[in-house]
DNA sequence: CCTATTTATGACCGAACGGTCTTTTATTAG
DNA sequence: CTAATAAAAGACCGTTCGGTCATAAATAGG
């Protein structure tokens, strides 16, 4: 998973994986199948870990807004740094191309637009978001302010400018 | 650049390369050097041509507003597609690993920054964004959230919501 | 028209690619 | 301890990769 998060799919050799993991080429592919089934297996595992490490940080004892910030600040950490964040690479590099990565990518979008959309909506309820805006297109506004980041950051944003960003976005809302 | 542009530096092969130009290996290496400084210069197209494009909708007869929107639409409209944004798609693939298209991009990057900062310095000079924030940062946001568009429109998003995002995160300035 | 220089061509190169296969080594069950 | 099973190893396969080079076609100058 390292291995392709951090080079991308092509860029990505088979000897590179058998130096990353220590196996040997026979033992990945009796394993795995084949170069493809192996990404997709890494970029599920990353999806779902993912996923998890972030609805983790939650807390019944704070308020949604603050909750809100605790995993909007967990995602710009994940994907800050030079690897960026697996999903938006692989959307970039390969989505296009290649149907069952695209498919798999719009799970994993749904998964999160539903729950940023929920998180949203609790915001607005409790009075701590005074914008009126539907709260799926202020998710999509705000997924998309992450993707931007996870990509500029490997190239011309600091991970800082990137947090910074995001923060300011969620205080425009209140 | 159609073929870089579209399936990205490692998966564009030469043979592909001659095929889209309708000339042979040889003469591609002896008018270019190598691939990646074809690259380079395909990238470099890319960009120029792009940023001339888009300024080029501005009109003296609009109002500031008005051409940050038009600007706006024009940059959405060149990353909707499976495309997308070739500057994007080559800071997600290549940046951390090639200080040669890093430097490139920041330089691209930075070109757009001071231009979108002054077209939103005037909007507000203007009186027609109410919002205070430094046009820095409202600079940044935008690039942020177009970059983010030019990902996702890849796999998980419209372009019409794309389009509709961008006009929205406008409207929240007015 | 003939020569000189440029430009395009396709055969060719070594290396690295993804993937397979047989042999050897651990591991487990009886 | 032995036999059966699973897993790791590395030699090996055809293909494609980026890149080179001698040759052939085309252009320009005298």
């Amino acid at each position: 998973m390292d291995a392709f998060w951090a080079k991308g799919y092509e860029a990505t050799s088979m000897a590179d994986l058998c130096a990353c993991t220590g196996l040997h080429k026979g033992s990945l592919y009796q394993a795995f199948g084949d170069k493809h089934k192996l990404f997709m297996d890494a970029l599920k595992h990353y999806a779902d870990s993912e996923f998890h490490e972030t609805t983790a940080v939650l807390r019944e004892s704070n308020t949604p807004l603050e909750n809100l910030r605790v995993v909007v600040n967990k995602i710009c950490e994940d994907a800050s740094g030079e690897k960026g964040c697996m999903m938006i690479n692989s959307m970039v590099e390969l989505a296009p191309h290649d149907p069952a990565v695209k498919a798999a990518l719009q799970g994993f979008g749904q998964q999160r637009m539903h729950a940023v959309t929920e998180m949203i909506a609790m915001a607005q309820a409790s009075g701590e978001l005074s914008v009126k805006k539907e709260p799926q297109k202020l998710a999509l506004q705000l997924m998309m302010t992450l993707a931007g980041g996870a990509a500029m950051v490997k190239g011309s944003v600091t991970s800082e400018d990137y947090a910074e960003t995001m923060n300011d976005l969620l205080d425009s809302w209140v």
